[in-house]
DNA sequence: TTGTATGCGTTATCAG
DNA sequence: CTGATAACGCATACAA
């Protein structure tokens, strides 16, 4: 009598194992997995018993390969670590897995050069279908090739393509309406990269608001940041140094308003008793920065879900109802803002 | 003439098709693709020649499938919205990039039916492996079959099995040795959930810190959270309300610290003058709350990059060098804390 | 309803 | 160094 190191080492046992025992054919097997309804029952007992009797588990790599489906989604993410992104991707997952599928996470750093390393996962079959969560214009889009089915979560006017957005523009201005309702007329911006399709859009909304107010737009309001809290700590700086400052700053992101916060407060201003500062997303930190932060809030959960719906619709190969869906945003007020100081 | 509306709706060429133009065997294309050096120079610039002319794309779902490999690790969180998971998986996500292998993310909302969705995906063969950021204690660790490749990327004292990890109980040490040196006595707890095994380490260092300095334990000053920023902000109410009130609160993670500030300063405390608090993780917001929060900060792009690295060694089948892994962690001072009021 | 037989695209073995 | 060919596990068209 030897000594059983390993028990079992690994049955491994495959569909016609199953097969063998149930006393029925392969092709039996294979229904009663997928298609139940068309294997009598007497059979599809059988063949669970067996199932249960080897612990019998698909190999789905087979599977996957046989009907020429990955049965995965790619999420493509500039950077994971960014809470607006984190939610969005906590819908998608959530809904592809109800659907069955599998969410392959690209994070591509913001680069081109790691974009087409995704991509490529779809061309060779590992994925079959695309979330790109980067806001995209024309130019940028078609580094995708016009046969991956691609949806983009998070789009703007420009977007090309199958996309789930928000009206950034409108959004804008409603933000900027609505520091103008509190009498402020000299209104800082800080925006994010200038060829970024979410702050030409949101720019657009606050000339829109200023222009309806018959205020003139100067570009010396217009700060440029990179959607960081960092970037915005910076360019704060840029307001505190004016000779005439502004008493509101409308900033493109919540990050970037919790940066410039801090550089302003830091600076002897008073929020928003002295200074208004307002955001756009709502990350869960807007409620507790000090003073919680007037924003934008945008619907991730629903937008996450509709965009993987519609993927998965397009891999599937069924009709789309719309290819472009617009959601509307919630406008949240909270301490940064107030009436502009006598 | 016709119009062409589908230019090459789809060459989808395969190794064969590449092998004729090339005039060699698929064999031969195989090796070029995957041992270059045992095809001759000539073979080699006649079969990338075909590979181009065809822009043949391999299917890694038949290589997959023939190796019997998902070339995929699953890595499985309890919420991918919470920061400090976002880092470790971007560093994950990198480190398997580099090594050829797909992240599939797994999402369980803390729930175990969940998790055990997630597992029979490697036993389904659709992932080769899992890297686990749920701390796990014995008992909840066996979740997952003795024979699937696992590496917890944040474990604990208790954790079984491959692990990388930090001293929670040593950095918690270090940091009420700190609030104690600046003459603290009495420290307030803002603890995860009871059972949590970062809360039991964590928890074990406070204790180890308080008997070193001949301070008596008292449970009144253990508050229970669940490390989300509005179980912090609660918690912080049952200090608020204490007849003698604590002069310094460690939280066990960064975002129970920030909610308890926000709860501390609505109640009139000033921080850190009347009260000091700190953190734990140094999550990106840590800098830029109000006042800035003194923390604990953990190697998480080290540690990702090394629990891959250990997970693919265990999937591929090399031996391991060490089963478990200990970082040092960062102590960072920022204005959060200072010495108690006379 | 069930079984038989074929093929999916690749890698690996083995003989030349 | 190269080529012919046998798997890999499953799904499906077709026949019964």
């Amino acid at each position: 009598m030897t000594l059983a190191i390993n028990q079992n080492p690994k049955p491994m046992s495959n569909i016609r194992d199953v097969a063998r025992l149930a006393d029925v054919s392969v092709a039996t097997v294979s229904r009663a997995l997928s298609n139940p309804e068309k294997v009598s029952p007497g059979s599809l007992a059988k063949v669970h018993a067996a199932i249960a009797e080897l612990s019998y588990k698909p190999n789905m790599l087979a599977r996957n390969f046989r009907s020429a489906r990955a049965y995965a989604v790619l999420v493509m993410v500039p950077d994971i670590a960014n809470p607006f992104y984190s939610l969005f991707i906590r819908a998608l997952e959530d809904r592809a897995q109800q659907k069955g599928y599998a969410v392959l996470l690209g994070d591509t750093r913001g680069t081109p050069e790691r974009e087409l390393e995704y991509i490529r996962r779809v061309e060779t079959r590992l994925a079959d279908g695309i979330i790109q969560l980067r806001p995209s214009s024309e130019k940028s889009q078609n580094i995708i090739p016009p046969d991956v089915p691609c949806v983009n979560a998070c789009g703007c006017e420009f977007t090309s393509g199958p996309a789930i957005r928000i009206d950034n523009r409108k959004a804008a201005k409603m933000m900027v309406d609505y520091l103008i309702s509190l009498g402020h007329k000299r209104i800082g911006v800080i925006s994010g990269l200038r060829d970024n399709p979410h702050a030409i859009d949101r720019l657009a909304g606050y000339k829109d608001a200023l222009e309806e107010a018959g205020i003139p737009f100067d570009k010396d309001l217009i700060a440029e940041g990179d959607f960081t809290m960092w970037s915005g700590l910076n360019a704060a700086f840029q307001f505190c140094n004016m000779d005439v400052k502004p008493t509101a700053i409308f900033s493109m992101n919540d990050e970037m308003a919790i940066g410039a916060m801090q550089t302003l407060k830091s600076n002897g201003f008073r929020i928003p008793e002295d200074i208004s500062v307002t955001g756009f997303d709502d990350i869960s930190y807007a409620k507790y920065s000090d003073p919680s932060l007037t924003t934008i809030s945008q619907p991730a959960e629903e937008m996450g879900k509709l965009a993987m719906d519609m993927l998965l619709k397009m891999i599937e190969g069924e009709p789309l109802s719309q290819r472009e869906c617009v959601l509307p945003t919630e406008f949240i007020i909270r301490k940064s803002t107030a009436p502009v100081k006598k």
